[in-house]
DNA sequence: CGTCATGGGTTAAACGTTTAACCATTGTCA
DNA sequence: TGACAATGGTTAAACGTTTAACCCATGACG
């Protein structure tokens, strides 16, 4: 690895002259600045990022905790805060903590070791950062109290679907609410019975997780108790369910009608075609950095609140 | 943030004896030990990678080069790739390259700012590394001459699907072949060769993308020319390859059976469930990076070329 | 009783940068 | 002509670690 003193031997010229030359700090004549530059490049000179972090006390990285790569939801934003952070110069360490509250204390600390100007956090669960954080840290998808955060408009997603179900002319519906513990379902859930109105009779009205894995109670109420449409916690929820229903002989959407929420990359291609609600991935990911970054500039005031407006996506299974 | 001379001071001991405490390199009387220990953790001390790797000469990083976080293939190896190196103490610096040869380029550029140890590397495309990388390299999915290599057994994989569809009795089929500057294709291709034998009829066989966006001479055939079974590149060209032929009418799997690649996670959900061969998420990931951390222990030596077996997953699409 | 190994420390240099403080030369202007 | 600013550079310290080299008791041993 070729450092900066060994261009300086090479060029004649003192370590400051280089460094002032690379970072275009102080002026520097051309013609050092010719020879310099040439040097380096002739060198293949690339600047250690530790080095520098260690004198400037900046790292130029910002680090990424999140619950699970595997959930759809996630790839997305992760695509687009790394492409931002990128863009403005900074690298991403990320941690996947498997949706494990004590791996994600490890990831505060493993990040804290890397001296990151910042924090992304999507957190597991509501639970507060363990440590104090020495970064500023913006949580997107799952507020935290006295933290930056960025959510989508979940509750107006929720009130969309509401109506959507109710101009479809849906009398009875059940819904599977998602864990109380996530802000978001919480959300939905209460856009929905704005939504839904006094016109629409709930039939039922569950708790679940937002994985695949269905528990007994919703899944007795599925196949139990007979609804014109389903409202699903979210895609992953109402893709189970309505598996379950097509094994079940039921047709799809003309006995039960199925909504769900996200619009996961797959959504539309799951049986029937998923009614959704679209989350704006990329823009929750451009957004959190953005923030990040303001408030890494800007490290004293008063937490903001970003919410991302939604948008319906209709598709075959409302009926 | 605390340094080992805050520490040192605190316990009027040299910032050497702090040291050694903290990394057990040299023994140490317990009852200093005892005191070091307790001042750090009442400081809550965190090291310094930067500071570390600067002078040791080794990052504790791995970096990871990816082309598109979006593709379903990916999250679950790189997830894998992510705690496997966190459990062996790394962290993991990740790019997204976004498909972009010119990203991909600017990739290896930042990682090498960051002095990793070692790089895992998904190529965007069959192409060699720009600049000799400065650290060690292993490949995943796409071998690259003169590197180590981690890929499935496409061709295996293709022998499966090609006995299977000759069981299930199809008499004709048609290929979507997939890129053939992917090495992964050609093999999947030349197994299904080996696998379908004499006895079954190839009608058509196209070039595609690995994408979801299937080019007009594709559409074409898939349209045009009817045949028992379609063999798909991967598991998103058969999963478009359903929704169009489903959209024209077409019974699935009754007049057309359909097979993919991959079992990416979703191939379970669309309509008609997916055949296909399922490739070792994890494995990959995870191999990879032992692979990795011994080429880091022993720099020098023949690449190693490591093939996981893969695993037909019989679902309703093949009839 | 000298010699020597050993255990438990310390000192100081080094890793690759940045940057404040300084210096020398030249040109400008009163 | 002398003071002074501007220009273009250098010196050296500092960031937080690790680690080789050194030091000093103490106890063992011939």
């Amino acid at each position: 690895m070729t450092t900066i003193s060994q261009i300086a031997r090479r060029a004649r010229v003192s370590t400051a002259t280089v460094s002032n030359v690379l970072n275009r700090t102080k002026p520097v004549s051309p013609q050092t600045r010719e020879l310099v530059e040439s040097v380096a490049r002739e060198l293949g000179y690339s600047p250690s990022r530790f080095a520098r972090s260690l004198k400037t006390g900046r790292s130029a990285t910002i680090g990424l905790i999140a619950p699970d790569l595997t959930n759809p939801f996630f790839p997305a934003v992760v695509q687009t805060v790394e492409r931002t952070a990128r863009e403005r110069g900074y690298g991403l360490i990320i941690v996947d903590c498997h949706n494990d509250p004590a791996e994600e204390k490890a990831a505060f600390e493993l990040v804290g070791e890397y001296r990151v100007d910042g924090i992304i956090w999507i957190p597991v669960a509501e639970t507060k950062p363990e440590p104090a954080p020495l970064a500023p840290v913006v949580t997107v998808d799952r507020p935290v109290a006295g933290l930056d955060g960025i959510t989508s408009d979940h509750r107006a997603g929720g009130r969309m679907i509401g109506e959507r179900v109710r101009r479809a002319g849906h009398g009875t519906v059940g819904i599977l609410r998602g864990p109380s513990a996530h802000h978001s379902a919480r959300e939905r859930h209460r856009g929905l019975l704005e939504g839904l109105g006094d016109g629409v009779r709930i039939v039922w009205d569950v708790p679940t997780d937002f994985s695949l894995d269905l528990a007994e109670e919703a899944q007795a109420k599925i196949l139990g108790t007979a609804v014109d449409c389903i409202v699903g916690a979210n895609d992953q929820v109402a893709i189970r369910t309505a598996q379950l229903l097509a094994a079940a002989g039921r047709a799809l959407p003309d006995d039960v009608a199925i909504v769900g929420f996200d619009d996961i990359p797959w959504a539309e291609f799951v049986h029937p075609p998923l009614s959704t609600v679209r989350q704006p991935y990329r823009r929750l990911g451009r957004a959190a950095v953005e923030l990040l970054l303001r408030r890494i500039a800007e490290p004293d005031g008063e937490p903001e609140r970003i919410v991302l407006p939604v948008e319906w996506v209709g598709r075959a299974s409302l009926g």
